[in-house]
RNA sequence: GCGCUUGUAGCUCAGUUGGAUAGAGCGCAGCCCUGCGAAGGCUGAGGUCGUGGGUUCAAGUCCCGCCAAGCGCGCCA
């Protein structure tokens, strides 16, 4: 599907060759033409400051350069008027007969609508939440786990072959540390008096975890035996996993592919990896550990890859895991989404993947800021140390997954949120995310109500649909593709949420001037050409709710 | 100290490569169902876009200084 800014910035893209042809316009470089909807309507439907842009190089008036583009636009079947504007823009006003049509168009292809070819059948990956598997979910692990979802559904909508992954770091000191902390919890569940190593994870999910094993294995582990102690660890985080993955359903998420960090070490990805670097001499030892030379590339320091113990570090895995993503998997894209924190890895690891043939343009970090938590007066850093974190299962048990994924979705991911549970709790009964889904509701029991009353819309004319609601709310719909594609360049996620509601209210709008179902038989053309207004409006607010992961109920 | 990010209405946030009168939801003051769902529609109050300069036909948007907040600068992950 080609977006209509798309369509429109080709044709001024043709008028000015023509007008350079004929001499009119002297010539110059135009990059791209940007055509975007103007906020208000009497500006047409969508409007180009292309001649103010281009007045200080081609050395003319833009009034002027106005004119002679306006000229050249063919009036085709997209195109009905083009209108100059002081001081020099050109509105466009689109064919009233083009747009109805659209409708019609709709309806006999759904598939098509709101898919575009922008990613060009690329592979790309979207890699988010991949938090330790010592531990359950919690509320700040919803804002990235929604935006890397929601992320792989526009891409997905967009053209590319998309991946979504979680990386488990199933290897490392975290782990050693959650099995200190089961094994702990293991004796306590049994009765024993013992006490919590100092460096352990305290929370709940531990413990349950641990009373798990307790009342599923008849066979009790041997604590004094080092093997039988490393099998409960192993139990646990299965047992962990599983939770994590039920924390992930509620949320509507749904993984292609769960990546285990040991298995890098298992097959020898992690050794041959630091081995490339080595042969390239980008390695060098030092005080007894192994460096990588990031300096050599314009990076601040240098940064330990085996430690002096001779463990790797979180870096050098993550290297080796990024050059599996490229080379072994052939992705043409890496997307991360990190919390801020990460912030610091970003361009070492990219420095890292320059050094081994990868372009690091084609790795991208989307770092999304901390969630605060907010307790009275106070904010603070939410901490599974700390003990104050909120289990995401928690939040979405009380507020619902629609509300919860709406409330992460709608801000931008690099604003800080301070996150209230009180706030959120009390403002989920007036999410907007129900406005979106009350205009779904509504659609459906109007097309139920013509069932009822027996009203076959298929051969309603949609030349009948002319008011101004109607024409608005035809171009709202409209707009899905050109917001698809800003987002599968920019990955912001946030201006979906937007636009459904800018739909849904295009549509309220819609539904308060315009009977659909009237009582009165005369006006049966009008209500079956407006019906088929409702079914493509219904396309539209499906695709939305879809691709934002939120259910799309038939009454409320 | 250095680096990254943020600062827009009482609150939570949008503002698409710089464009026309800075928008929405909630809250507040009102109006609209003997008509398909009032979880809706409409009207109003509420803004020196953190602050001071600069760039230009045009700055919330770009550049510089300052203020405030968050994060980062580990042989932690």
């Amino acid at each position: 599907m080609t977006t209509i800014p798309e369509i429109l910035s080709a044709s001024i893209q043709k008028a000015f060759e023509e007008a350079q042809q004929d001499n009119l316009i002297p010539a110059a470089e135009i990059g791209d033409i940007a055509v975007e909807r103007p906020q208000n309507p009497e500006h047409g439907d969508y409007a180009s400051s292309l001649p103010l842009k281009l007045a200080k190089p081609l050395k003319k008036n833009p009034i002027e350069i106005a004119n002679v583009l306006a000229k050249y636009l063919k009036k085709d079947g997209l195109l009905e008027d083009v209108v100059v504007a002081n001081p020099g823009f050109l509105n466009f006003v689109l064919s009233r007969k083009w747009l109805q049509d659209q409708v019609d168009q709709m309806l006999s292809d759904p598939k098509s609508y709101g898919v575009t070819n922008a990613g060009e059948g690329k592979k790309i990956q979207v890699e988010y939440i991949s938090a330790n598997p010592t531990g359950r979910l919690h509320v700040a692990h919803a804002r990235g786990a929604v935006i890397g979802s929601t992320l792989a559904n526009v891409l997905k909508s967009a053209g590319f072959e998309v991946q979504q992954e979680y990386y488990l770091n199933d290897a490392g000191a975290q782990i050693d540390k959650f099995n200190r902390s089961l094994v702990a919890r293991y004796m306590q569940s049994l009765g024993n008096d013992v006490e919590l190593p100092k460096d352990s994870y305290p929370g709940e999910d531990v413990i349950a975890v641990a009373e798990k094993i307790r009342d599923l294995d008849s066979a009790n582990y041997d604590t004094d035996d080092p093997g039988a102690l490393s099998d409960l660890g192993k139990a646990g985080i299965r047992l962990m996993i599983e939770g994590i993955k039920e924390d992930i359903e509620s949320l509507h998420i749904d993984f292609d592919n769960w990546f285990s960090e040991k298995s890098l070490f298992e097959d020898g990805q992690f050794e041959k990896c630091i081995g490339l670097l080595k042969e390239m001499g980008y390695v060098s030892d030092k005080d007894g550990a192994t460096w990588l030379l990031n300096s050599n590339l314009g990076e601040e320091k240098d940064n330990v890859l085996i430690r002096t113990n001779g463990t790797p570090t979180y870096f050098s895995t993550d290297i080796a895991y990024h050059y599996n993503k490229f080379i072994h998997r052939k992705f043409d894209i890496v997307i991360d989404v990190w919390g801020a924190d990460h912030q610091g890895q970003v361009l070492r690891l990219k420095s890292a993947m320059k050094m081994l043939g990868c372009d690091p343009d084609n790795l991208e970090m989307i770092l999304v800021q901390m969630v605060r938590f907010k307790k009275g007066e106070t904010t603070e850093k939410l901490s599974k140390r700390e003990g104050n974190v909120v289990p995401l299962i928690e939040l979405v048990n009380e507020i619902g997954a629609d509300a919860c994924r709406f409330m992460f979705l709608s801000r931008a991911h690099e604003t800080q949120l301070d996150f209230d549970l009180d706030l959120a709790k009390s403002q989920s009964s007036e999410n907007p995310v129900y406005y979106i889904q009350y205009g779904h509701a509504r659609i459906c029991s109007i097309l139920d109500l013509a069932v009822e009353k027996k009203i076959n819309f298929s051969n309603g004319s949609v030349s009948m649909l002319s008011h101004e609601s109607e024409i608005q709310l035809i171009n709202k719909i409209l707009e899905l593709p050109s917001i698809i594609n800003a987002i599968a360049v920019t990955y912001e996620v946030h201006h979906l949420p937007h636009y459904s509601l800018e739909l849904a209210t295009a549509f309220h709008n819609f539904y308060q001037n315009c009977r659909v179902i009237s009582e009165n038989e005369k006006d049966l053309g009008l209500s079956k050409a407006r019906l088929k207004l409702c079914a493509a409006t219904k396309l539209a607010l499906v695709n939305c709710l879809e691709l934002m992961g939120m259910s799309k109920p038939e009454k409320m």
